[in-house]
DNA sequence: ACGCAAACTGTTAGCGCTAACATCTTCAGC
DNA sequence: GCTGAAGATGTTAGCGCTAACAGTTTGCGT
């Protein structure tokens, strides 16, 4: 049996004719090892979970799909749990994936329940969290300044010369980030003002038309908005078309992610570029390194971010 | 410990006073159950693997979500595997989750290698195909015919009284399926013609506006192009904005999957509608079923298609 | 007060693997 | 041919839980 669990782990220290008869036999009785049972027996799982809120607009899904690739090629796999952006839900995923005792967690945002937090700290396993910074992480952080990005698209689009301004976005903690950063830089310029139009968390293409039409039900004379996701500035160019309002000519209009879309719409948007993927690839690396035994010299990893100005805004 | 255990699991075996004490202890000490130990002594691992192509644009991410919700309201977790469109990841994935002792699998499509077939079969676990038809199926099908559903398109285009018609698609087999019905009709009718692009599978808005300009490029006085998705169409849709050409008017565009964006676009983008979610949904229904030993009068449930008629074609 | 079934709690064995250690081979070097 | 170390294979115990069964307590009818 021993030599079997070798043969199959660690090849090299099997001799070749051996090895050659584990695999014939394993041919020969469609053996399937069970690594349920090796976990148990080795305390390691070879699982990483992940917990974003949604895989549905794919702005997390790029994320995931770096995430996945990298930590494959390292051999682990990737057990993925969606929150609806929902707390609870959250602290429900975390405990069933701490109790499927998977190696290390990768986490989307910084805030979290205290019980999760306490969970997390206690099952002693590399934790990431990511999509933004914290002075006070769990663990690691892969992420970048969600505050920060909503100053430097109000400064963008201050220096372009717009003062009445809108802001639409998702109920979730970055967005509310992006908004406090966005709104202090906007209170700071003399003769602007701001609306803001919050949805619920998760809304799509349908929510940026409402949200853009509630907006400019308030100020009709709106020259610029902001939407906090790239799905809701689609969706508001699209209320635009509707109603015959020409952007930017009318109405700027800006998103955030830099989804593939938003270099591809007529026309082409601004938007914020986050590096979604490699906000993926980078929390592999570190948790790969981190369960290989290496050091971590740098336990955040900001990512930063670019504005991609577009024709849109 | 077996008490502890009953008290978790099968809270109404316990009397309420003992349930307390274990409660209180659990609270005390931190316990976190392991569920790999409990998987290992049961074989029951409460998992059920899911695989599908790739959950980037959102065409399966639907799939993915009503499956995941309706199977976690049974108690049941989601181990998701994306191919990439990639038949030696399928069996990677197959091999992997079967391994991990999977409950049940999900999987889309209904091609599979001989190895990955076999492999599922000895598994003697519940397996669900996706998204298509077969009548050899491994197990049980959820899904609808992909033939015929390129065929209805065809009707539809050629009824409208277009006859230069074109193709694009992804290299899937759905969309071989799709193309073989609309190609068929096509032959069938007096004076239509058909030209095809067929891009790389999982290509996206980018890979729809390059594949529009092929196709006129072949065939300037093309009148109606069918996408095999919606990205695709979108993506032409985007293409023919560019190039000041009016849709319907000047081309009509159809796509496939009715994702949240085809009733978003300008123009609005007839789809063919397929419930994805639906197609989840149903999944889980019968996973839960069979696993809690009821018997499956149906195991082939055809989920049929609708053709959303929009401003588009 | 007693018997007995139902309700509850406890004991034993084992799920399939791997860590750690033990033993057996092989072969270079003299 | 012998020694010793490296290389290859084997043995033992136990990971943390649950199925199955065993034993104990409770409550009810008489």
């Amino acid at each position: 049996m021993m030599t079997v669990s070798r043969a199959i782990r660690e090849p090299a220290k099997v001799a070749v004719a051996t090895r050659m008869r584990v695999a014939a036999a394993i041919r020969k009785l469609g053996y399937v090892p069970n690594l349920t049972a090796g976990s148990l027996a080795s305390s390691r799982s070879r699982i990483i979970g992940a917990i974003v809120p949604t895989i549905d607009n794919s702005i997390f899904a790029e994320t995931v799909r770096g995430l996945t690739e990298r930590l494959a090629a390292g051999g682990y796999q990737v057990l993925l749990g969606q929150t609806g952006y929902d707390e609870g839900a959250e602290e429900a995923l975390v405990a069933a994936f701490l109790g499927r005792r998977v190696d290390g967690m990768v986490i989307t945002g910084v805030n979290h329940s205290a019980l999760t937090r306490q969970r997390l700290i206690q099952a002693a396993i590399p934790v990431i969290e990511t999509w933004d910074l914290t002075p006070h992480p769990i663990d690691m952080v892969v992420g970048f300044s969600n505050r920060d990005a909503g100053r430097a698209m109000a400064r963008y689009l201050l220096g372009k010369g717009y003062r009445r301004i809108g802001f639409v976005g998702g109920g979730d903690d970055r967005t509310r980030s992006r908004l406090a950063g966005f709104a202090a830089a906007i209170r700071r310029a003399r003769g602007a003002s701001l609306s803001e139009v919050l949805l619920p968390a998760g809304t799509s293409f349908q929510g940026g038309r409402q949200a853009l039409a509630q907006l400019l039900a308030g100020e009709p004379n709106l020259q610029a908005v902001f939407c906090s996701n790239d799905a809701l500035a689609v969706g508001a160019l699209m209320e635009c078309r509707r109603r015959g309002i020409e952007v930017p000519r009318d109405l700027a209009i800006a998103g955030f992610a830099d989804l593939d879309i938003a270099a591809e719409v007529t026309p082409t948007l601004t938007s914020v570029h986050v590096g979604a993927r490699r906000i993926g690839e980078e929390s592999a690396r570190l948790m790969l390194a981190r369960l290989t035994g290496q050091a971590i010299a740098m336990p955040l990893l900001d990512m930063s971010f670019t504005i991609m100005a577009r024709e849109s805004a």
